[in-house]
DNA sequence: TTCATTTTGTACCGCTTCGCAAAAAATTAA
DNA sequence: TTAATTTTTTGCGAAGCGGTACAAAATGAA
């Protein structure tokens, strides 16, 4: 990770700012309708200049996803963990989620990776192992934080921590795959409470006495 | 419908088993990465015949798909309908969703419509249409089922059956993911079982008293 | 100034894309 | 046999694809 090459010509793009609008055409098009051209008109980059900077057109894929992924990670963890009621706290995170499926400015256009890379996962085995990975980050930030509620008290010890955060984790994936329909933000916002408040009346929350400790 | 033309050069070509072979090639590839030289080399028809017989890429994609959709709606529909207990008509039709999904002989597919027109939806308003007319018709399917169990009495009468429905629809929308990112039979089918246990916790099946007629 | 370094712009590579025109082949009807 | 009809085959054309070679441009260092 050199800094500042203070020698040779200056580049003319902000690296983020490039792969942010990469990231905006391979969401709009789909990630193999998306060209180099499209990337490069997006982006204000020739062809070549993109090529040196990101590599071919997975790794550019790669690296705007890993950015955004960065960018929005803190806020979702923050949404899911820092707040004390559990509800409340899967309420706020797919409000987030929501917000990034649904942007203000421009039609639905679901999840960055789930909805855009789901058609070519089976063919590519470097995209299936991308979208893997993206699935299992879900699950495993769910089960999480299911786990601490089952310790807190907040859903009975003997819930089925497993089932209830996969449960969870679908209301993800049809929250991607419907904004990608079209679904706007009040429908999706109406179905993710819904679907958190039955999640939760299954799992018994409220119901079992908060243990001390 | 013409049903036999007598006259002219016969057709060397099953029509059914030619749309049937381009789903498959659709299924593996995605939509876009599919090329119609990729569907001439599956179904043994050249790229001119093709044309001929079922139109442009996208014809022939929604053809398939309504062949298949025909051939598989009888079997769901007899699994959720003609089977008594909601919860064994329940695990029989996501039993019947993950064979399509997880084909014995081939890997992981997942599902031929949202799995494969995702990445495109977006950006092309016909594909956009047929992804939201597959997920409107899924709901619409387990919102019948739910209604005629609140009226069985299988459910509470109260229950959110619009909720419960679309929780329904979340895990056959999170299994086509999961599919496509490479889950196995047993890995869904468990993830459909405790998914359906969970949701019919969550309405109080059960709970309620079975009201007569 | 001159050189080394880095980015940019032009032009091109071989290959594939969708779509179609036109001819050849295979059949039935007259 | 001849004509009419339908399908198959061949081949093309204009455009697009991902990727790259190479020279021009812009900077800091010597």
């Amino acid at each position: 990770m050199k800094s500042k090459p203070s020698r040779g010509r200056p580049r003319e793009y902000d690296p983020d700012a490039a792969l942010a609008a990469a990231l905006g055409e391979f969401r709009r098009r789909g990630y193999t309708a998306t060209s180099l051209d499209h990337l490069s008109a997006a982006t204000g980059m020739a062809r070549p200049s993109l090529y040196a900077a990101f590599g071919n057109k997975l790794e550019i894929y790669r690296k705007a996803v890993r950015l955004y992924a960065e960018q929005s990670a803190e806020r979702r963890r923050s949404a899911l963990f820092d707040e004390p009621s559990l509800q409340k706290g899967l309420d706020g995170y797919f409000a987030e989620i929501i917000g990034v499926y649904v942007p203000k400015e421009s039609d639905p256009l679901g999840c960055p990776i789930l909805s855009v890379i789901s058609g070519e996962a089976a063919a590519d085995p470097e995209i299936g192992a991308e979208l893997a990975t993206a699935v299992g980050r879900t699950d495993s930030l769910f089960r999480q934080r299911m786990m601490l509620a089952a310790e807190a008290g907040e859903i009975p010890a003997e819930t089925d921590v497993a089932g209830l955060a996969a449960m969870l984790a679908a209301l993800q994936h049809s929250l991607a795959l419907r904004a990608r329909a079209g679904a706007r933000r009040p429908e999706l916002l109406e179905l993710a409470r819904s679907h958190v408040a039955l999640a939760l009346k299954a799992a018994g929350a409220g119901l079992a006495e908060p243990t001390p400790g």
